[in-house]
RNA sequence: GGAGGUGUGGCCGAGUGGACAAUGGCAGCAGACUGUAAAUCUGCCGGGCUUCGCCCUACGGAGGUUCGAAUCCUCCCGCCUCCA
């Protein structure tokens, strides 16, 4: 087993957890800021770091692209191109081919599409993308899966995870057992049953660790989060669980509570990069005419290279007039929001307060897609000093 | 002084008898964003109302032609270019 994980905390089925990968410890629950092509957009790897990220999300459908995995092989591997010295998890690129609407066909082999850069066809195999991800020498691969759309009947999301399936079987086999590991993906759509037996199936593959994806795809907010709640608790529990590309603080919340330990989402970057600021007051817009003359940092609690020595006048300035230096330190903020929120989960895992810190989350509940923090909600998840941060980097 | 040109909603700029409260762009006011083809996309943007519609005021100013004028005519005002 490639990769270690050690449950040091349990407070219901929360899970405070360190998985130890070939280049570096990730205490869970862990957020991976998404860095796409290598790089979280507007994010030096060292100012990532400086934010308390332990592990970054990578993609192998776009790598495999531009600049292709040749040319990262040659590089020293994808820690090796892009100076990133912690643990990188890559998906795939399941997410991005079956979006590719149109321009794609799958076949019980794999999927043939056109390259969205320059329209070349492309052919995926789940053989082909662990060799890839191998080659690249990243932490965690992520198996080749068909994710469906939404809204997708039952009989066809049966159908289509039994070809998932079939994939990640194959994927586990072409898996060389070397330093990295490879996750499993767990499909279904918004099916009980279906995700129910997906989880099982997958879980006797013996995969170093579990996703479950399908989800954040339009559906509403209370299918997503049922689905969590069938699926978690049928997956491995001494392995780790990841959910895929979610999300609000609410919902990492609600997952974690459900023993959830892995998240990636592109909402804290790219909502930084269109001036949507999460704080501990809840969501503010910079480009708000409000906030022309207003002389408070962003959040008085964070301690982002923004928050430190700016204030929310001289952001919505920087917004309103389009300079790139605004984009980077909202997303230094946004990440450092996140990252400060998982610590502070960590911390309540470790204190058996977790209750404490999510009740508010909770009762925002499933249909509210709004994860808006009111603005004298006590739910501000505390950032407290934690130990265990120290040990990260 | 003479000749020619030009004046449109906060700005730039289309429009030369009815389909015009007037294309576009910018600025402005909001909204969206969930395993990133996103420094992107969407809505509003003269005023008022009982807002899938109606009323008022509007294309430098005044007057006129016409069933009807941002569009045509007259005069006036401002600005630009060239010639003196």
């Amino acid at each position: 087993m490639p990769l270690r994980f050690d449950i040091l905390a349990n407070d219901g089925e929360a899970r405070l957890g360190r998985l130890t990968t070939p280049h570096g410890v990730v205490e869970t629950p862990a957020f991976m800021p998404v860095g796409t092509l290598g790089a979280v957009k507007g994010v030096p790897a060292a100012d990532l770091a400086a934010q308390g990220a332990s592990i970054m999300l990578s993609n192998l459908y776009h790598l495999a692209l531009r600049p292709g995995i040749d040319t990262i092989e040659r590089l020293g591997g994808l820690h090796g191109f892009n100076g990133w010295p912690g643990p990188i998890l890559t998906d795939s690129g399941g997410f991005q081919v079956f979006s590719l609407d149109g321009l794609r066909t799958v076949d019980a082999g794999g999927v043939t599409f056109r390259s969205h850069v320059d329209g070349s066809p492309m052919r995926f195999t789940p053989e082909g993308v662990v060799e890839m991800q191998e080659r690249m020498g990243v932490d965690i691969a992520m198996v080749l899966d068909e994710c469906p759309p939404w809204p997708i009947d039952e009989a066809a999301a049966t159908r289509s995870w039994e070809r998932t399936l079939d994939w990640a079987r194959r994927s586990r086999d072409q898996s060389s057992g070397g330093p990295g590991g490879l996750f499993g993906i767990v499909q279904g759509s918004v099916y009980r049953s279906v995700r129910e037996r997906a989880a099982a199936d997958l879980s006797r593959l013996g995969f170093d660790g579990h996703a479950i994806g399908g989800v954040s795809v339009g559906e509403p907010a209370p299918h997503r989060r049922a689905v969590v709640e069938w699926t978690a608790p049928v997956l491995p529990a001494e392995r780790p669980r990841y959910l895929m590309g979610v999300g609000y603080p609410a919902d990492i919340a609600h997952a974690v509570n459900h023993g959830v330990d892995l998240f990636d989402c592109v909402l804290p970057s790219r909502n930084a990069r269109h001036g949507t600021l999460f704080t501990r007051q809840g969501v503010l817009k910079i480009r708000n005419a409000q906030y022309r003359e207003d002389p408070r940092p962003v959040d008085p609690e964070c301690g982002c290279p923004l928050c430190a020595r700016h204030s929310r006048a001289f952001l919505h300035h920087l917004v309103r007039t389009g300079e790139i230096t605004a984009q980077i330190l909202a997303t230094l903020h946004n990440l450092r929001y996140y990252l400060d929120f998982m610590a502070a989960l960590r911390q309540a895992i470790r204190l058996g307060t977790l209750a404490d810190l999510t009740a508010p989350f909770a009762g925002r509940a499933a249909g509210a897609v709004h994860p808006a923090v009111p603005p004298d909600d006590p739910l501000a998840p505390p950032v407290a000093a934690d130990p265990i941060e120290q040990e990260i980097f």
